[in-house]
DNA sequence: GCCGTTTTCGGCCCGACTGTTTTCAGTCG
């Protein structure tokens, strides 16, 4: 029998485990390492693991050499890794979870294995409790109050929080940040300021002479509910929502740095390094050295890229994608930005879920800036929420027209609907309907678990649907909630090449979906975007910061997103659809 | 274990903070 395929996450969990065992095995660490930068390269791949093993190319993929090459392909043909049930033999798999442990790292999770016979969270609960720990090298009351406070809060985690959510949050900090006396400067910094759809810790970085005013103001909030640490330069504490912050101060001289350093990637500063080695230099948080001790100080990041000779590149590129090449070459993108969207192609109104009549979504559409909006109600299938049957699709016509007519040309109103793919893959209103509209979003919402033949074939069937203008929300994943459709994106990436049709970013921070890497691969491969609310209300309109933030992360300008374009070149695309059908 | 416009061997970021230490080890980012 043939094994069960295994996703990219399957894999890639799979080597952040074998990082583990090794790591509190003993092994030298970049070895470890080696494991866990091969992980994090599959879970960023943006293929299909298995497409890229069957081409051959998995020495390829960055971080990927020969012996996990071979590792994944004994994985991959066997469903099993004979080096990993060896290392399982020596270290028990229950002390990886007794690693998550906020505090505990290998070494001590290791001392506690050999020392006390530790092998898994219950173990280690029940000993600390015990006291058994105390008599330790370098064990203390401290240490076991940590190792308790860790347990409760692995058990309250809920892993990486979405962006949309930390975002608020640490947008309020910083108001309250830059109202301490004394600071010069205040931001994010970390995955937050990179826009990464789900992030760890909220990182924020303040320029300030002195850090005592500031470290108390951060400290002192109210929704504090313990200080995890607190120093001259860096403090960090905990929400009592659960979420993470942590701050550091720096002189605002050297602020440039510090932000630089801060926002990372790691990944993107460990190349940023090489770069300086490479000029004799050495870049830390504190300043740029050169080998004769003396220090460089930059006040602002723009200063410590030009040092190096690169043109400052924004937040959201600083994954080790290609962006400090692309610097370097004088090629970096011009990423969109939100204010240059002037349409939104995806929402609903009271004729389907919506909360908000057309005439209301088209009035918030032209307060939030925007010169066109498309009404995309849900068709009937998706019965539960009200979608219309072709009889209201027809009534409907008219009320747009009446809202057109009133608001003149303030704004534009496109005919729309939101087609749901059916489970056996027919769109859910005939062709001659869908050729009515002005324009047709096709998605799926049902049968997301199917196999990948069945509903890679859906989605073909949509794609080729000459139709079919976008495919919203084109993998149905939720952030941190639930994986995608398992869908064969080669396949879909080729047919949306081939048909013209758009792929929808959604912005929704629940959705973001496409995700950053596959936006970058639909841009290589000529596939026009569209960033679009999905709004169910008035109050959704114009919130497209965070698909904003996707598509600069995947690296998207104007050009390359339809409703930046004007109305004008806009409808025309849509017209030069409608004559292929 | 991976990687290569100083390379196929020898690096791979390093500094802050904490708790236990009496000068340092472990963890984290």
């Amino acid at each position: 029998m043939l094994p069960k395929k295994m996703s990219n996450r399957e894999v890639a969990d799979v080597f952040q485990l074998v990082a583990d065992l090794l790591q509190i095995k003993g092994e030298i660490i970049y070895k470890v390492l080696a494991y866990r930068k091969a992980s994090d390269s599959i879970l960023d791949l943006g293929r299909d693991i298995n497409v890229v093993w069957r081409e051959g190319k998995l020495t390829d993929v960055p971080g990927i050499g020969k012996a996990i090459s071979e590792k994944i392909d004994e994985l991959l043909s066997t469903g099993e890794l004979q080096f990993l049930e060896k290392i399982k033999k020596e270290v028990p798999v229950s002390l990886a979870e007794v690693l998550e442990v906020p505090d505990l790292g290998p070494k001590k999770v290791a001392l506690f294995w050999k020392e006390a016979g530790i092998s898994d969270l219950a173990g280690l609960e029940a000993a600390t409790r015990a006291g058994e720990l105390r008599s330790l090298s370098g064990m203390g009351p401290k240490s076991e109050a940590k190792i308790l406070a860790g347990i409760e809060s692995l058990s309250r985690r809920t892993g990486r929080t979405p962006l949309g959510l930390a975002w608020p949050v640490a947008q309020e900090m910083l108001v309250l940040l830059r109202d301490v006396k004394g600071v010069k400067a205040a931001e994010m910094a970390g995955s937050l300021r990179r826009m990464r759809e789900t992030i760890g810790d909220i990182d924020l970085l303040v320029g300030a002479k002195d850090s005592a005013a500031v470290t108390e103001a951060f400290v002192g909030q109210p929704n504090v509910a313990r200080v995890l640490g607190k120093g001259d330069i860096k403090s960090s504490i905990e929400l009592t929502n659960g979420y993470r912050a942590q701050l550091w101060v720096l002189p605002p001289e050297r602020f440039g740095t510090a932000l630089q350093y801060a926002t990372g990637s790691k990944d993107h500063n460990v190349r940023l390094r090489e770069l300086a080695l490479k000029q004799g230099l050495s870049l830390s948080d504190q300043a740029i050295t050169r080998e004769d001790g003396t220090e460089i100080l930059c006040a602002t990041e723009a200063e410590v890229y030009e040092y190096f000779g690169l043109a400052w590149m924004p937040s959201e590129l600083r994954e080790d994608r290609g962006e400090i090449q692309a610097a370097q070459n004088g090629d970096l993108p011009v990423l969109i930005e939100q204010g240059q969207l002037r349409s939104d192609l995806h929402t609903h109104s009271t004729w389907s879920d919506g909360k908000g009549t057309i005439e209301e979504m088209a009035r918030a559409a032209k307060k939030a800036g925007l010169k066109l909006i498309a009404i995309t109600d849900h068709s009937h299938s998706i019965g539960v929420i009200g979608g219309m049957d072709v009889k209201a699709v027809r009534k409907r016509r008219k009320e747009i027209e009446a809202v057109q007519e009133k608001m003149g040309k303030s704004i534009r109103i496109l005919q729309g609907v939101e087609v749901e793919i059916k489970a056996d893959g027919q769109l859910d209103y005939p062709d001659e309907v869908l050729a009515e509209l002005d324009i047709v979003i096709a998605s799926l919402h049902v049968s997301l678990r199917q196999p990948r033949k069945k509903v890679t074939q859906r989605m073909l069937n949509a794609i080729q649907n000459p139709n079919v203008d976008i495919i919203g929300h084109p993998t149905g994943r939720l952030v941190a909630e639930r994986e995608p459709a398992d869908l064969d994106m080669d396949v879909v990436f080729a047919a949306a090449a081939e048909s013209g049709v758009a792929l929808e970013i959604n912005a929704n921070f629940k959705r973001l979906d496409l995700n950053d890497v596959y936006s970058r691969r639909a841009i290589d491969l000529g596939i026009p975007l569209s960033i679009n609310t999905d709004a169910h209300n008035t109050d959704m309109l114009g919130k497209t910061e965070y698909g904003v933030a996707t598509a600069r992360r995947g690296w998207a300008e104007q050009e390359h997103v339809i409703n930046s374009w004007q109305p004008r070149r806009l409808l025309s695309w849509l017209r030069k659809r409608d004559d292929r059908k």
